[in-house]
This record gives structure tokens, C-alpha cells and sequence, in this order.
DNA sequence: GCCATTTTGTACCAATTCGCAAATAATTAT
DNA sequence: ATAATTATTTGCGAATTGGTACAAAATGGC
């Protein structure tokens, strides 16, 4: 049961809060975002948000988590589905260039590449985060990869790892094109390029 | 000669004082910058800057042109040479790449990639100028390819257009990984990968 | 009913923000 | 020299910033 903890209750849900907060800083970034923003979005007070959430360095630092979650989800969810790695990969890209034109107010691009390295040049903890999630980005990818390679459907000569890291490069590139307004069929062409790119049966990546 | 203008002469070399902002932005990022630090970076007092640049937001965009206007300059440089794709483009990573890790305090990354798109979402010039630099790096790639494909470098099935956005997601890609502290090893060995994927005398990316 | 506990709401703080007005200084033109 | 012109300096001011102190409110335990 674990019933009510005990004092008042709050007024308000921690983990829709918490995305409210990552949409706001979604649009305006870490330092264009106040906590007047904060507390509008979140329908919380300012020391209500203190005490949830810390100050806004670790909140921010609390939304990359939440949205580093989220993908990893949605990463497992699309690559992790039956299918030849081409068509895995193309619903992958088609979800990313989903959400990062789904903003509200116009297209916004990914969170976490489109805000964190603004902020990564100084703030060591923000630096961190990033290069932590661009690491797991690279290692999805790099499984399904290796999947496809020992199933054959990539040649043995295929460096799983740095296919890997060409396919993510062009989802920050995505990322960021998006957010700069390029047209969804721009997008989805780059996809599909990339897509041909990778998948073709005789790579010349070789290892080096 | 034009002798000097009128009255009391300035104080400051614009062109030198437009660069010291830019690598103030460049560090921090817009939002973050204050004009205070922007004052002390170039020397300059506030209504010395406000004269001189106009306000914050203006100056931001004098220096994303500036950016451009030197990328340009050493685009032009790295494509225009003598040499197999294969080279120049090496010749091209290898140049971006010692510069996003040249920074004063740390690698910084792509002045543009790294800043411009956390303002661009809410601010509509920024976006402009943001999609216009993008745009510009996509061309330049596009006509050096394309001129690898009517010198028989590149099969004459390859799509220049494609290929070059693929290259540029890559330099858009290492600029983010710069900025989240990517070694230097892990970026070349990167930008190689995208050389030799590209340049493959048998491309797989047919036009559509 | 009364106390302990937790959250909320109001108000406030010191510091910083951007932008400008007005006076002063340095130069050229006449 | 004197006037005209341009840049610098000082200082302001209204607004916003991130963060907090303190009292009021809402719950559970007894």
C-alpha cells in the first residue's frame, strides 16, 4: 500500500513536472531559461521547485537524464524489432525526425544536442552528461550493427563501431538541421541516404 | 589615403573587437553572455559596443556572419586544392578538427553548431542565419564532389547533392563530439571512416 | 482534538541584466 | 582659435535574475 507518506500532499506530479521543465528548456535552452519559466510550466512555486528538483544546473541536469531515459526506450523499442537493419534503421531515423519537428511552437530539433553543448564548454557536469548520452546513442546502434554483421547481413569485413558512429553522426546532423528548419523531406532524404550508405553489402570501411 | 573620418578616432580595431565577441559567444553561448563580458573581452565600454555592434542580439549575428564569411575563406582553402577527394576531404576534417579542440579553456567545438541552434528555436534570425551557414557548408562539399564525379573520382552514379549533406552531418557530428571531449583519436579515426565510406569508387547511394 | 510533518504561498533579497542619457575627451575642418 | 564631429566615460534605471525565509495550509498519527 505504502499509503500517504505523511505531511501535505503535493500539489503536483514529480515526473510530469519534471518534463514539463525539460520542454521549457527545450525551447530556450539552459541559460535562456528562467525560473519564472520554470515555475509557470510546472504549476510550481519557486520553492517547491527547489525543493524537488534542486537548483537549475541540477534540474537541468536531472531533464537530460529524463529524456536520456526516455530514448533509450524508444531506441530499444525501434532497434530492437525483427527486420533487416535497413528497415530498422529507417523507422529509426522516422522517429527521431518525428519528434524533432513536433515541437509546439515549430520545429526544435533534439533536446540534448540542440541544448546541452551550448553549456557543455563550461559546465563540466553538463559536459559529462552530454558525452555520456552520445556514448549510449553510439552503442545502440553499434549492438544492432553487430547484430547484422554476424547474421551476415553485413559483410565480416564491416566495423560495427565506426558504421555505428556514422549512423549517429547523421542523427546529430538531423538533429540540428531540424531545429534550423529544414523541410521534413530534406530530413527523410538524408535518412535514406544514409540508410544506403551504411546497408550496402560491400563496405569500404575496412578496419584499420 | 581617405584620411580619417572626422572626429575622435576609435579606440578599438572593429574587426579584432567583432572576434574577441565571437569567442566570448563562443564559450558561453548567447544567452549566457552577458554584455559585460562582452564589454571586458573586447575592451570596449557599453555604449562603445551598442554603437559599434547594435545590441546583444545584432552582434551575435555579426559574428555568426563573420564565422561564416572565415569558414568560407577556409573552405575554399581546404576544397580548393590539387588532390584526390579522398585527400582533400582528410584535409578538410583534419582542419575543422583542430579547431574545435583549439580552444583557450578546452575544446569548444563548432562556433555555429555549438551555439546557434539553442536560439534558434525561439529566435527566427538566428534560425535564418543558422539554416544559411548549413546551407553553405552542404555547397561547398556539393561542388567539390561533384567535380570528383565528372573527373571519374566518384562513379557517375554517385548523387553529389546526397553525399555532400552526408559529409557535412559528420563535420556537424565532430563538432558536437569536440565540445563533449572526444578525443582527438576518437574524431579522426571518425572523420576517416566518413572519407572512406564516401569515397568508394562503387556507391551504393543510387539517385531515387 | 492535537501534534508532528510536509508542502505551499507570499514576500523578499542581493546581484545582475540590458540599454541609454548626459557630460567629457580627442580629433578634423575652417 | 573656434566650431563641428565622433568616441569614450560615468553613471543611472527599470527590470529580471537565482535563491531563500517565514508563515499558512493540508495531511497522517495518536
Amino acid at each position: 500500500m505504502a499509503g500517504r507518506p505523511r505531511g501535505r500532499p503535493k500539489s503536483y506530479n514529480p515526473d510530469l513536472a519534471l518534463w514539463q521543465a525539460l520542454e521549457t528548456f527545450w525551447s530556450s535552452g539552459f541559460a535562456a531559461t528562467s525560473l519564472d519559466d520554470l515555475s509557470a510550466a510546472t504549476a510550481m512555486n519557486r520553492p517547491s521547485l527547489y525543493a524537488a528538483f534542486g537548483d537549475k544546473k541540477t534540474l537541468y541536469l536531472k531533464t537530460l537524464q529524463r529524456f536520456a531515459s526516455e530514448m533509450e526506450k524508444s531506441l530499444a523499442g525501434d532497434l530492437g524489432k525483427a527486420g533487416s537493419l535497413s528497415d530498422t534503421l529507417r523507422a529509426f531515423y522516422g522517429g527521431a525526425i518525428e519528434l524533432y519537428l513536433s515541437g509546439p511552437e515549430g520545429p526544435r530539433g533534439c533536446y540534448v544536442i540542440c541544448t546541452a553543448p551550448t553549456a557543455a564548454a563550461t559546465d563540466a557536469d553538463i559536459r559529462q552528461a552530454l558525452a555520456a548520452i552520445l556514448k549510449e546513442i553510439d552503442a545502440s546502434l553499434e549492438a544492432r550493427i553487430s547484430c547484422a554483421v554476424a547474421e551476415g547481413e553485413l559483410s565480416q569485413e564491416a566495423d560495427p563501431a565506426m558504421l555505428a558512429r556514422l549512423a549517429a553522426s547523421v542523427l546529430h546532423s538531423i538533429a540540428v538541421r531540424a531545429r534550423a528548419g529544414e523541410s521534413r523531406d530534406a530530413l527523410q532524404s538524408l535518412a535514406e541516404g544514409a540508410v544506403q550508405l551504411i546497408c550496402q553489402p560491400h563496405p569500404p570501411a575496412s578496419k584499420r
